[in-house]
DNA sequence: TGTACATCAGTGAACGCGCGTTCACTGATGTAC
DNA sequence: TGTACATCAGTGAACGCGCGTTCACTGATGTAC
């Protein structure tokens, strides 16, 4: 019995409002992010209606958690791509991460697919890894772009609508790198196909 | 005083549910499918809240009516594109076609974006035409792709941010343009340039 | 032409459930002596 | 070691508004004579 009280209180704290963010992730992904109540929440999580509000002041409050908590996870996952030297491949690999982990974990697929447009964070991180691609790409002559913001709406949109099909589930195993190649292809690739057989490396 | 009163009565009826779904556009669009309630769209059309329940029987209900009022009115301003012989042409143009209406008419652009991959007979209609191109430009070896889903989620989900960016706001005049251009890239069109220069054939 | 009647689209008050929000309380756990 | 006390995370009953849904009614308009 050695630490104080405060730190025990914390952790505790700190073990509850993760159990309502993990419930939260499965509730947007089930019914979208304007949809559900707070009691949707808080009896996913197996709490009292009350607790809510001892975490979070609204359920937009509790949303940008969840994209957050969504976020952070697939872009743990994806730290080894990037340190690859090529963004064709960074870009293409991280379009078959988030595919491929949608394919493998549905319920944070489902919580992307439906509140990546609404949750600032969430959008805000996929944003940034791939303005740097793009960019540094065409710099380099690895990519031929006619505008960068054409190429940004290309790369989510069809990440996003990729993800979706797979997680509805009318569609075959290596759909991840078919997408990722067509990308590549729309950026002025050539080995689009070579980059996009090679393997990823994940944690 | 010749027609008689059942036919003026449906006439009357007819006019009243237009202005529901014409409302429901506008508070859809604003406020996404499932935050509104009943009284949004029945103050919206200046009605009272019991009318809707005389023409529909849920929201859900509602919702259906305003996906098909807007693919309805897109498809019929794109009618003439239809008759254009390059399926390659014909694809990219439904693409500058929609972006382009996001652009001139906001309130059907944010109702698309918003409802297309919830309410199935607007992501219904915009998949008919888009498979029909796709196999067809195949099949006469229009297009090189890997994969047909692939390249419907890449053409549905670019198509789609790039009608948000426009609506967004942050985007130059021609974006239309260079989305349609990079989408025809991904499907393997040499000439991708020249087809999105040419004019769009609208009504 | 004028009047009395019939129809029915649209109205809006009323009901009651669902849900957001509050807050006095519980009981688990650490601390003092 | 044992007991009394303090803290505070989590509880859940209670309140009341918002909203879905119903339904008796209104009044505009067509029809009969």
């Amino acid at each position: 019995m050695v630490a104080n009280r405060a730190a025990i209180g914390r952790a505790r704290r700190e073990r509850t409002r993760a159990a309502l963010v993990e419930a939260a992730l499965a509730v947007f992904a089930r019914l979208g992010p304007d949809a559900p109540s707070i009691d949707d929440f808080t009896s996913e999580a197996a709490l009292a209606r009350g607790t809510f509000y001892n975490f979070f002041e609204s359920r937009e409050d509790l949303l940008i958690a969840v994209a957050i908590t969504v976020a952070e996870r697939i872009e743990a996952e994806l730290a080894p791509l990037r340190s690859c030297p090529d963004p064709a491949e960074r870009l293409a690999g991280a379009v078959r991460g988030y595919i491929r982990k949608a394919a493998s974990d549905p319920v944070w697929g489902w919580a992307v697919v439906r509140i990546a447009l609404v949750a600032a964070p969430l959008g805000t991180t996929m944003r940034s890894n791939l303005t740097r691609d793009l960019t540094e790409g065409t710099a380099i002559g690895r990519f031929r772009l006619t505008s960068v913001a054409a190429a940004q709406d290309l790369v989510l949109g069809a990440g996003l609508m990729g993800m979706r099909s797979v997680l509805v589930g009318d569609v075959k195993a290596e759909h991840a790198e078919c997408v990722a190649q067509a990308i590549l292809m729309a950026l002025g690739v050539a080995d689009a196909a070579d980059v996009v057989a090679r393997p990823l490396p994940l944690m």
